[in-house]
DNA sequence: AGAATCATGCAAGCCTGCTTGCAGTTCACC
DNA sequence: GGTGAACTGCAAGCAGGCTTGCATGATTCT
């Protein structure tokens, strides 16, 4: 265990399954059954002790202690340390894109990536559920005004956010990140407004000061962010913060945050659909007279 | 732990971040620098031991388990498998999504949303092959200039691909709508130039004669896009065209093409990885101080 | 400036989990 | 049917990791 929290020389043999498959002929009942519950559920045996998969195949502690020390490890702590090398050490190297660089292929980016952003989709309702994105809807869709808050790669969502609500004939505002704008920007802030923040690693600057205007002024802030939200301090008054796609030590895209924000825009339509179909409506016959 | 070597139920509470979050404001400053060392690397504290995660931070273990204790776990031991289980759940969760997409009807905006895009996203490799990608990247990665053009829905994702390569250190250029503006900005152009364009529903206004001007001066076309790219005329040099989720008639998002693009990225990242690195690296250098 | 509170390191103690000698059982071979 | 070897469970012992009272240094409030 000791390379876990430490740098790696990035040396992963992939040969350990392999090993154990080989030696499988040798194996006795109980240890082939522990084995293939090894290969089964690798991370599960990872992660867990030697009497819990003892226990998950219905053999003894003493047993998998002996199996690991067959297969040629010191111990059983060696070999679960081995299962985790091969499965889930993760690799401290320099930058984040140059892991998602190294463990890609051209062929496979594509792919992969679907795949990947699929499974975080996947997860999002384990982390926000209806009643936060509908509440959160309600809110911006009855605000007086809306400031908008992000910047870096949240800067996307943010512009994608001020138009859709733009359409629906919000009043909202792109706070600027220098802190004299900001500042003349808030100046008139107070309650009935909405301030809608987004941020991914870390809080965009400024971030601690504008949640305590708001508060001070009675303004409600709403937070969309990756599982580093949960770190924000002040707390926003709504957090709806899901872990993003991507392994978090490389290249982690928009797309689960997005989708939050696009099902906010869609609750936020129902919610006063009346309206805003007439607003799309005249929005419509806007662009015409502009073109 | 016995959850580990089991088929958890597939709920998973999201305890751990509203136990962070509510605890974030009163964290000390070395307990926060454990909490974000966890969230940035959460599978080296999964599989590492207090004495590991508290020497990689820089603490006492005493810290790190007084840590725990803090965020409402009965100690270390139950904050490390609430990490495991969470970890278990990213990672295992090819199966339990098939199963999520073939057993329920989502009720929610968000479930739905989430069931809508992941099924687009598997689809993506039909329309849209490896070659393209790599082909798209390279001709990026290789270009003197690249003119970004977007506009409507698509100037986010505008936004977001002149963010990025301009990381890579690209000369990148997003073309300004007004025809005037358009023409003064294109008046440079020639061979060796890039032109990135999306359009979704209709092409962009002027999308013609953009075309054209860069045909005669023998720069580039991509065009990424949803179905409608096919329509296109005059055609791109290269059309990468995916279909978008959500009903046709109703609301569509962007997260394919964003998914595309993403790809892209990597890919680019890829073709040039070393001058890839060197230009992060530098940006951080330069974001530090600007800090 | 002094006192009190808090954060944090230290180190002893405890607990969990791994190891290993021993014994009972099974199976194969004679 | 008997003998022996191998497998496996048992339980005591051991090691490593977690916890916690105490002391020290820092910070804040009076």
């Amino acid at each position: 265990m000791q390379a876990c929290l430490q740098f790696t020389t990035g040396k992963i043999e992939m040969s350990l399954i392999d090993k154990i498959s080989g030696q499988a002929p040798s194996l006795t009942p109980s240890e082939r059954r522990l084995v293939e519950t090894v290969i089964d559920r690798p991370k599960a045996a990872a992660l867990g002790t030697a009497l819990e998969l003892a226990r998950a195949v219905g053999v003894h502690e003493a047993t998998a202690s002996r199996l690991a020390k067959k297969l040629g490890f010191d111990g059983y702590a060696s070999f679960r340390d081995a299962l985790r090398e091969e499965f889930i050490a993760t690799h401290e190297t320099a930058t984040r894109f140059e892991k998602t660089i190294t463990t890609s292929t051209p062929e496979t980016i594509l792919g992969k990536l679907a795949l990947d952003e699929a499974q975080a989709l996947g997860r999002i309702e384990e982390f926000i559920d209806a009643d936060q994105i509908a509440e959160v809807a309600g809110l911006l869709m009855g605000a007086r005004r809306i400031f908008v808050y992000g910047y870096g790669n949240a800067e996307v969502l943010s512009l994608m956010m001020v138009k859709r609500f733009r359409r629906f004939g919000k009043d909202v505002q792109h706070l600027v990140p220098d802190p004299r704008g900001l500042a003349e920007q808030l100046l008139g802030i107070g309650a009935g407004d909405v301030v809608l923040s987004f941020a991914f690693r870390r809080p965009p600057r400024g971030y601690a000061a504008l949640m305590e205007v708001a508060k001070e002024t009675g303004a409600k802030t709403i937070m969309i962010s990756g599982k580093s939200g949960a770190l924000l301090a002040p707390g926003p008054d709504h957090l709806l913060a899901a872990p993003r796609s991507g392994d978090p030590d490389a290249f982690q895209t928009l797309i689960v945050p997005m989708t939050v924000c696009n099902a906010i825009v869609i609750a936020a339509g129902l919610t006063a659909k009346k309206e805003t179909l007439k607003k799309l409506d005249r929005l419509g016959q806007l662009i015409e007279r502009f073109e």
